[in-house]
RNA sequence: GGGUUAUUAGCUCAACGGUAGAGCAGCUGACUCUUAAUCAGUUGGUUCCGAGUUCGAAUCUCGGAUAACCCA
């Protein structure tokens, strides 16, 4: 088939002397050429918009208006004289009566032959009048139309009928050549188009309310701000290993040192850990930081953004209703284990012994956890997070886990219980993560503006490390001066988009959300 | 990391130990007719790769690749 496409790729280069690839508007003969250009180019209507100007036009009627369109080749009927042109908004019929073609800088002879080695991929631009067919299809019946660009591949059917299986539907190919699922599925680009708007969407949010958008470096010399391994790369004229950042948090809470107070950044995040339908190495988050704020505020903030972009109360995921009516249940993780389990191990009740006892009969295996904060948290992954299909706050963190946040006793994110941190022993993080649908979508808290206490955190996590825990956090000296300069005491947020526009988009993997997921390459 | 499933023509799939097929696409022709156009004819294969069992393998076995899903 491809012989076929690059033999009428030759035929006409060589036959019709049509590059098929250029404009050949600037080619004609008829010294029309650059005038048609720049009328191709100002007066191109889209296809929806043909279909909304020329609503009423009459069946068997002829508009006068002369109307470019463009666009791919998807459909050829009767050898040519009906051809299914598809833009970026959909698809407008093209009638090609043979008999009334005129010439543009090719003659009408030359058209009958131009129409034969038109292909169905094929790119053209088109020249004619709108035209409602007997049958009472809008269409553009021609007056001329030129090869802007020669498909030597054909593209996959387009799916519009479900009546018979075809199109384009192996996972395989759909995220390799995501050109093609474009081309050929309209709710894939229907999806993307929308994750396009909830970025907007999230910008326009947060410089309403005054915040500022930065850019961060990706290449640290430390990878902090999460716990996550990270990929390694090398810098060549430094003779330096530099990771890959796997979150913004570190450099946006030194803009608050430096006198911002109102931060975000949008950005790619790699992380270097396994692929699943919820995750991606490389994926998109945005993370704010706000000044004289606290974790309360971030929850307040996280509804109100998700609730604008959704743009509605309840929306359908996955066969789920989810209701985004405000407030958002808030609840500590404790109370909702013994919800779950009708066990009790919040660190204030709760024994290492016990923690370890109860655990084993809920048949959780606790791994490396050594605390009761930590076992908790092993037995809320195990056994709520995947039940929390409502919007849920929950709250009350294991410090050990949270070494960039506020430790308090009652995590309720609020900055006045600061004032307990001296007992650590019995403590929370003031941190909150965010669950809808039993997935993990944003994470924020109270953050933490004392370097002394933020240097014993980054200590423990070098014990861990030490211990083998890759995901630990690294102890960043740089950063604790900078805390040592003075941050206000400050809300921060991290959302992960990605899968806030699953949520928003309906979709079941995270990779029919990243145009071009991570593959192994083929060969 | 473990398990399950899949990989056959450009696309969607069949053939389940006995000559590798269909629909669509492509090509040739008919038809100013259509919208899944139709009609007639026709081309097209390293059955993901490699090894084994067998008279005979797309099919059974083993190994590998890639992917999807589930579990950790």
């Amino acid at each position: 088939m491809r012989e076929e496409r690059i033999h009428k790729y030759n035929l006409l280069k060589n036959s019709f002397k049509i590059d098929p690839y250029l404009l050949n508007l600037e080619d004609s003969e008829a010294g029309l050429s650059k005038q048609l250009w720049q009328e191709f180019k100002t007066k191109r209507i889209l296809a929806t918009d043909i279909h909304k100007n020329f609503e009423n036009l009459a069946q068997g009627d002829l508009s006068e208006e002369i109307t470019w369109v463009a666009g791919r080749i998807h459909n050829n009927r009767n050898s040519g004289m009906f051809l299914d042109l598809y833009d970026e908004t959909g698809k407008i019929q093209i009638v090609n009566e043979r008999t009334e073609l005129e010439g543009g800088y090719h003659n009408a002879e030359e058209d009958k032959h131009l129409l034969d080695l038109l292909d169905k991929g094929d790119i053209i631009a088109v020249y004619g009048k709108p035209y409602r067919t007997p049958r009472g299809e809008l269409s553009i019946k021609t007056i001329d139309l030129w090869i802007l660009s020669k498909a030597i591949l054909p593209p996959p059917e387009i799916i519009e009928n479900k009546r018979r299986r075809l199109g384009l539907t192996d996972v395989e190919v759909r995220y390799r050549e995501r050109y093609l699922d474009l081309m050929v599925n309209p709710q894939v680009k229907e999806t993307f188009k929308r994750r396009a708007e909830i970025v907007l969407g999230i910008r326009q949010f947060l410089n309403e309310k005054g915040f500022l958008e930065f850019e961060t470096p990706i290449l640290q010399t430390s990878a902090g701000g999460a716990a996550a391994r990270p990929f390694v790369t090398h810098h060549n004229t430094l003779n330096m290993n530099l990771y890959l950042r796997i979150a913004t948090e570190l450099h946006l809470k030194r803009l608050l040192v430096g006198g911002f107070e109102k931060v975000y950044e949008i950005g790619r995040i790699f992380r270097n850990e396994g692929i699943s339908t919820k995750h991606n190495p490389e994926f998109t988050s945005v993370e704010l930081y706000q000044a004289y704020a606290d974790g309360q505020d971030m929850m307040q903030l996280t509804e109100d953004l998700i609730c604008r972009l959704a743009q509605s109360e309840e929306i359908e995921h996955l066969g789920e209703k989810i209701n985004l009516q405000k407030p958002w249940r808030r609840v500590q993780m404790s109370d909702l284990v013994q919800e779950v389990t009708g066990k009790d191990f919040d660190i204030a009740n709760c024994s290492l012994e016990q923690a370890k006892q109860q655990a084993q009969e809920l048949k959780i295996e606790i791994g490396s956890a050594q605390t009761v904060g930590e076992i908790l948290y092993k037995v809320f992954e195990e056994k709520c997070e995947a039940k929390l299909i409502q919007p849920t706050f929950v709250l009350g963190y294991p410090w050990e886990d949270s070494p960039l946040a506020f430790v308090s006793a009652n995590s309720t994110c609020s900055m006045k219980d600061q004032e307990t941190q001296n007992t650590r022993e019995a403590k929370y993080a003031e941190r909150f993560e965010l669950f809808i649908y039993g997935r993990e979508l944003a994470n924020g808290f109270t953050e933490l503006n004392n370097p002394f206490r933020q240097k014993e955190a980054f200590l423990a996590q070098q014990k861990l490390k030490d211990k083998g825990n890759e995901e630990a956090h690294p102890l960043d000296e740089d950063y604790i001066k900078a805390l040592e300069f003075g941050m206000p005491p400050s809300g921060g947020l991290g959302i992960g988009i990605d899968r806030l526009i699953m949520l928003l988009t309906n979709s079941a993997s995270i990779r029919d959300v990243i145009l071009f997921p991570t593959m192994k390459p083929l060969v």
